[in-house]
Parts: C-alpha cells; sequence; structure tokens
RNA sequence: GCGGGUGUCGCCAAGUGGUUAAGGCAGCGGCUUGUGGUGCCGCCAUCCGGGGGUUCGAAUCCCCUCACUCGCCCCA
C-alpha cells in the first residue's frame, strides 16, 4: 500500500460520512425547490480560457491553483476551480436566457492546487446558487436569505455575514487610481506582498493580513467614498431588505474577494469554528461576468457554499448514523431461507433491514444485532422454521408500552408483526 | 511556493540504545451443542513511514527522503 494512495489533498469520503453527506444535499434540495430553483450539471473539465477570462489572469486562483493539463488533442484543459464561469459558458452556449432569467443551484467536485489545510483540500465541493440574469436588489436579498436560512436550517451556530458592496466599475476604476496613488506614497511601509500587488490588483491590498498593512490601512481610501449615488442607495436598499429579513450583517469596507469578476455586492458567510479557514460561503453580485465571455450584458448574482466546511460545522442531529430498523438473526439452511424472504418483504414496505451472514451463533449474532443500533430483531431458527414462527424481540426499552420483550407471529401472519414494529 | 509539528497493529497509545515491541478500542473465536447488551479466556505488529549511516546491538542517535498535519498567501 506504499505506492496506491490517493493523490495529496484528495479525501476519500467513506461510509461513516456518506450519510451525512447525503443529508446536507437533501436539505439543500429542499431549501432550492421552494425557492423555484432549477439545478445545473455542468463538467469538471473545460478549457483553461474559460477559467482565466471569467475568473480573471491576475487572480491567486488562475495565477497558481488551477489543475491545467494539454489533453491528447492538444488542447488546455482545466479541473474547474469553481463553479461559477461554468454555469456562465452553459448558460451562454444554449442560450437558456432566451428563455427568461435563470434561476439555478448546482453541486459537486471544485479542484484547486494549494496546500492541503484545516477547512481545505485540493478537490472540495461546493453547492452554489445563481440568480443569472437578475438585477435587482430583491435578488442579491434573496440568494443571501436562501444561503442564511439554508446554514441555519443544517443547525449553523455563531456565523457572522459579512457584507460591502464594490461599486460598479467605474467607481472602482476612479477608486482604484486613487488608491494606488496613495499606496505608492508609502510603498516603503507596505510588506512585500502588497507591494506586489499595487499593479497587479491593488484593491486585495486592502484584505492584507499583514498587521502592519493593515494598520496602516487605517487612513487609506476606502472604497465606500467612491461609491456612485446609485450604487450607493443599491448597497443601502440591501441593507434595507435584509433588516426587514432579520438577518443580522456586519459591513466590511475591506471584503474585496479574490475574483474578478464581483461588482455591487460582495458577502461572505464565516464561522469562528473553522480555525483558520473562516469562510464558509462566499459569493456575489458578477454584472459582467456574462459579456466578458462573450454573453449579452447580464446582470447575475451568486454564491458557493464550501460542503466539508460546512460539515464540520454541522450539528450533531446531522452528523449521527441512521440503524436499521430490525436485524435479522437466523441459523440453518430453511432458516437462511425464509430470513431472506423476511428481509425482502419487509424492505418492500420500507423497513431497513440488517440480514445477519455469519452463521456463528446466536449470541454471537445478538451481539452483533445489538452493535447495529436497530430496535427490533428477528430471530428465526430451525424451531421456527418446524413451527412456522418467526420470533421478534426488541432490542431497545424505547416505547416499550405493554412491556414484553418477545413476541412470536407465525409466518402466515406478518401483518401482525408489521403492526408490532410500527408501534 | 514558504514556515511549524508529527509519523509504532484498522483506531488510540506505551516504549527515548540492549534485544520476546506494553495496554485499550474494534475485529475474530470460545466460555453458553438455540438467544443480546456485563464478565472471563484465547487469537490479532518477526516489526516500529521509507532508504542509508553510527554501534557488539537501534523503534529509540545521525543524514536523506516520503507522507500526514497545522499555519502563511488565497479562498469554499
Amino acid at each position: 500500500m506504499t505506492n496506491l494512495k490517493n493523490l495529496r489533498g484528495m479525501v476519500d469520503l467513506l461510509p461513516a460520512q456518506s450519510e451525512s453527506w447525503q443529508k446536507v444535499e437533501s436539505i439543500a434540495r429542499t431549501h432550492f425547490s421552494r425557492a423555484g430553483l432549477k439545478e445545473i450539471r455542468t463538467p469538471i473539465i473545460e478549457k483553461t480560457e474559460l477559467f482565466s477570462r471569467g475568473i480573471g489572469e491576475g487572480t491567486d486562483v488562475v495565477g497558481k491553483e488551477m489543475y491545467s493539463f494539454d489533453d491528447r488533442g492538444g488542447r488546455s484543459c482545466t479541473l474547474r476551480p469553481e463553479g461559477t464561469a461554468s454555469v456562465a459558458r452553459s448558460i451562454i452556449q444554449h442560450g437558456l436566457l432566451n428563455k427568461g432569467p435563470q434561476r439555478l443551484w448546482y453541486e459537486g467536485p471544485m479542484f484547486r492546487y494549494e496546500r492541503p489545510q484545516a477547512g481545505r483540500q485540493r478537490q472540495f465541493h461546493q453547492i452554489g446558487v445563481e440568480f443569472v440574469g437578475l438585477a435587482s436588489v430583491i435578488s442579491d436579498a434573496e440568494a443571501i436569505s436562501i444561503a442564511w436560512d439554508f446554514l441555519k436550517d443544517i443547525g449553523l451556530k455563531d456565523l457572522t455575514l459579512e457584507l460591502n458592496s464594490l461599486g460598479s466599475n467605474e467607481d472602482r476604476f476612479v477608486f482604484k487610481e486613487e488608491l494606488k496613488e496613495w499606496l505608492e506614497k508609502r510603498f516603503d511601509l507596505l510588506d512585500e506582498d502588497s507591494q506586489k500587488r499595487i499593479k497587479v490588483n491593488p484593491l486585495r491590498i486592502l484584505d492584507s493580513k499583514n498587521n502592519d498593512t493593515k494598520k496602516l490601512l487605517h487612513d487609506a481610501p476606502s472604497l465606500n467614498d467612491f461609491l456612485s449615488k446609485e450604487s450607493k442607495t443599491r448597497f443601502d436598499y440591501l441593507q434595507n431588505l435584509l433588516d426587514d429579513l432579520n438577518i443580522p450583517y456586519k459591513i466590511n469596507y475591506k471584503l474585496v474577494r479574490g475574483l474578478d469578476y464581483y461588482s455591487h455586492t460582495a458577502f461572505e458567510i464565516t464561522s469562528d469554528h473553522l480555525g483558520s479557514q473562516a469562510t464558509v460561503c462566499g459569493g456575489g453580485r458578477y454584472d459582467n461576468l456574462i459579456s466578458e465571455l462573450g454573453g449579452q450584458k447580464t446582470p447575475s448574482i451568486g454564491w458557493a457554499i464550501g460542503m466539508e466546511r460546512l460539515l464540520i460545522l454541522a450539528s450533531d442531529s446531522i452528523l449521527t448514523s441512521r440503524s436499521p430498523d430490525v436485524y435479522v438473526i437466523h441459523r440453518g439452511l430453511e432458516s437462511e431461507k425464509l430470513a431472506l424472504n423476511i428481509a425482502r418483504q419487509l424492505r418492500s414496505i420500507n423497513f431497513s433491514i440488517e440480514l445477519d451472514y455469519s452463521g456463528s451463533s446466536f449470541s454471537k449474532q445478538f451481539k452483533r444485532a445489538d452493535k447495529s443500533g436497530a430496535d427490533w430483531a428477528i430471530v428465526i431458527g430451525e424451531n421456527e422454521v418446524l413451527k412456522g414462527q418467526l420470533k421478534m424481540k426488541r432490542l431497545r426499552n424505547i416505547g416499550n408500552k405493554d412491556g414484553s420483550k418477545e413476541y412470536i407471529f407465525s409466518t402466515g401472519e406478518l401483518d401482525k408483526l408489521i403492526a408490532k414494529l410500527n408501534t
């Protein structure tokens, strides 16, 4: 087993966890379908160009985190590092906007070549929502509220919604020049990373984690002061709507986010229980992405939640795994046939049944039955077969009304056994 | 790409130069030739991430390497 191990940062999802994932996914689906969203599934590999153009050449994701390779035809391909660009591409390609605005969700693996650490893997999973072709502030509020309510429903506590407005392209352009000038005057005081960023992406210096730079930035021009009247009104109205929905938020003027396509609304939902990678959900408005990729100008907003991070935070009720309803114990050839048959019949009416395969002693089988967590054991041995009977035993005391632990049914009256199971 | 930490059975874990590598959990078998959750007994690493070296002798010291992990950057 020395060579054949998983690639770094690629994680197996083992049976012990898959049930929790399914629960989360099922809750997500409920939320999405209530909100009238439709699912979209796109390939996990795209032309490299889609991401470099869509996400932005200057971003970390494109600059150093993409899983890119040439296929046998010499085309440069990339494992998707995020979902939005693919969704945008698909919408343009299939002319979906001719049918009106698209309200979509997606789920699946994403790939980023980074050093793995807590809450970060190279293959990770996002579940995301995109409202494409919607410009109104209500759509921002709606998108945010879907994320917020979903996370709350999963049982996450101590979440913070951080909110900012990046303004329009024009706002940002003016601000960027101003900021650049301000920073250049203080070039020597900046940390190395930030010095490099001045030319490429000065906005990103704003959320530098370097303490000295942070201090310095206290007096830097704020993007907020450069927002046009329209942008400001927009931002104010969004806050207004969130207030109405009783969704608490914290304005964070330094929140810029690492993908180029955002404008106006940008937000993150964070938790202090995640260690260093605090963001569980991130998103924003991307009014220029679709046109950037060759479509019509199409205002849009979306977000993505990291499944792995979500599951780190999920409540115990999501994480506990389900036991079978009934454990079937049997010994002997005839019993085996009957056991298989009974299991099948009970399964057909939606009971979950675990059948013992060991052929070991009853005592052993009972121990296993107990460990399985099942409430009931059905015991089928030679005596039972001879008498045409089934013995059913209660393994746990929950809801034991009549005080009895053992029940005997004839094989002909399975309905009585089922009635007992339902008590 | 750059820092810090760790690497002994499926999981947890003792052992820090002296040769049979504790223990617990899980697993398997038995006590109990048909009845559970307790208890008791037995089995379960010729090997200590890998490769070199030092030594009479190493899991324990040195070197290299790999993997995992936490953090930086950035993000989900």
